[in-house]
DNA sequence: AAATTAATTAGACATTCGCCTAATTATTTA
DNA sequence: TAAATAATTAGGCGAATGTCTAATTAATTT
């Protein structure tokens, strides 16, 4: 959890998730969408995936990155303790 | 939104978070709570304030702080944007 | 009005963070 | 097998962060 609070204190990282939610994309594909070198890109890279906010699947000699439900779930739990003192907008009907 | 990210990155004020949720506490409350001098809290305070997370009210000599919904209104917002991807535990009913 | 109490502001210091360049590892292609 | 490509690891550096002590401001009490 300290991880994941940690991750998304960081403009970056948090671009990087929004780009993430188009599907997976390799590294190379996410550090073009930055004005920023590869070796950071990996380094923020590598924070989401500790905080599990991202997973890595290696393919030959690219890396797939794409959005781990587990690290958003632990922000999620957090934020809940809260929810309940006050109302957020809910959507109007139940999927 | 940016103040509201940093504000939760640190144990210490999301704990002053938690403890506010059992209602309004003045500085001194609120200090007592942690292992750190009163200067330490205060900038904590000043920091949770900026995102908004909590909102202070002079009472005499005394200053109220409690939760505000404005600052978690923005984390939830950004949070919503992933939601809609993943399947978060939802309450059986709506409220 | 002087002393006490609540809380903040100021300034210093060690640690962490985000970025860079250079070097390294691993995989694919010529 | 040598060259090229994808990505990371290593190391350095300035800025931001969290904590402390000392000083200050403001309100209450004696």
């Amino acid at each position: 959890m300290e991880a994941a609070f940690k991750a998304i204190n960081d403009a970056t990282r948090r671009e990087i998730l929004q780009f993430l939610i188009q599907g997976p994309q390799n590294a190379g594909q996410i550090a073009k969408q930055f004005a920023m070198t590869k070796p950071s890109i990996s380094h923020h890279l590598d924070l989401l995936k500790q905080a599990q906010l991202i997973d890595a699947v290696k393919k030959g000699q690219f890396i797939h990155y794409s959005l781990n439900k587990k690290g958003f779930e632990s922000i999620h739990q957090w934020f809940q303790g809260f929810a309940q003192h006050f109302e957020f907008p809910k959507p109007k009907i139940r999927l």
